[in-house]
DNA sequence: TTCAAAAGAATGGTTAAACCATTACAATTT
DNA sequence: AAATTGTAATGGTTTAACCATTCTTTTGAA
């Protein structure tokens, strides 16, 4: 009927107060927390112990710790940096292959474009216009500019990721990311031909948002990406 | 040229080294780290400093520590717990929105089903027409059901991100749900004519997935899971 | 003999005081 | 004015002791 009260781990209940009271904003980005020897008086908890606790908001995200005179808790704003930190322990463990994460984005990639086709403003076309116009630049200049292609088709689809004004989408371009681009440096090869079909790609997949053709860009972005996935895996033979 | 050597915490050469350790494969799930006083002895550091590294471990999600004679820290197999909390923290910092979560669910049960579509072997279709049944026999027995109904509704999905064998769906599957079926809980009021819509919904699924029909797949499941959020639009005013 | 209660032991949880290392800032010297 | 040095505040670490929880063993009464 009832569970255990309290699971007499003073630490978590210091945990729980300092994050309540960042995320009722009542403590600011930016912000420092009194130091711990002030704080052990306030919360009545030995300097270990608050700590520990320390330790754990740390974990958390919520708060990063400098040294030194006027260092302490700096309050962090959140962002998708813990999210992607346990991705990279699952896929560390295995339990997520790159073909699982590749596949993946195939799915995120359509279903943004597709949204981006819904809602582009003028503006949104005309900033993944320049962007393409950059990515153009780069494709003409042939393989050793490849990291600068790759950089620029990055920036495309955070650009899709940006017009569906969902930081779902958002957060997820940059979680995927942050732990797939590991493997396509290592493994990644393009010559220009294959940079200038990806071009190609990414004009549909920009001429279908324009046109608000949903349905197309979905399509264009799943092959456009299932194409990038397939050179991956031709070069890890 | 060079980077700081070290950070001076001692605390996080201690974290790394058991992380890898747990990694590499040499402690298991359900196994049990030496005790404390043993840890601080191998490590050569203190008890508190110890602590801290169990600590930050803990919070990862890698062990979880009981008290007690043969207590101690047992190491945790990976699972989705800490992408759900903090997806949890974004959400309560109100970064993403009910809505923004239930659009991006939207897509990603599109993308499973069609997956499904593809993939589903004989059983699995068995498997998905078994929980189809007990859908459809809540349904019958009305509102009072509406907790049983929801709940085989969340099955019939799971299993359709099951069948898509990606990991990346199943976690995201756990994931979404655990970060919204509290709303679920407390706003969705569904009468029976709409249970019998959801049920009829998800035959229409199954049976694409049956056909194969890839494409109407993806279509019906974007289409039922517009229709869930709408009732709890309707019901938020 | 059985079994419940009590004692014992091992473990994590907490406290306290002291010292070290790093850093920002002020004071001093060149 | 610039460079150097000193100072103080902050987090990082150590140590030793005690408390609280939980499993195991022992004890003693029915």
């Amino acid at each position: 009927m009832f569970k255990a009260a309290k699971q007499s781990r003073i630490f978590q209940d210091v945990v729980e107060q300092i994050q309540e009271t960042i995320i009722a904003g009542k403590l600011k980005p930016g912000e420092i927390l009194p130091s711990e020897r002030e704080l052990k008086e306030m919360l009545q908890v030995s300097r270990g112990t608050l700590r520990e606790a320390l330790r754990v908001l740390e974990q958390k995200g919520l708060i990063e710790i400098k040294l030194g005179v006027g260092g302490g808790a700096v309050v962090q704003d959140v962002s998708y940096d813990q999210i992607n930190e346990s991705l990279a322990l699952l896929i560390r463990y295995q339990k997520v292959s790159l073909r699982h994460l590749s596949e993946f984005r195939v799915g995120v990639e359509g279903r943004v474009s597709a949204l981006a086709a819904e809602r582009a403003t003028p503006a949104d076309v005309f900033r993944l216009k320049s962007l393409l116009e950059q990515a153009h630049q780069f494709a003409e200049k042939g393989s050793d500019f490849q990291k600068e292609f790759v950089e620029v088709d990055k920036q495309i689809h955070l650009a899709l990721a940006e017009i569906t004004e969902n930081p779902v989408y958002i957060s997820l371009h940059h979680t995927v990311h942050d732990n797939i681009d590991h493997y396509y440096e290592a493994f990644l090869v393009m010559k220009q031909r294959e940079m200038e079909e990806n071009y190609t790609d990414l004009g549909s997949i920009i001429d279908a948002v324009e046109r608000k053709d949903v349905d197309g860009a979905r399509q264009l972005a799943e092959a456009h990406v299932l194409r990038f996935n397939h050179y991956m895996e031709n070069r890890e033979k």
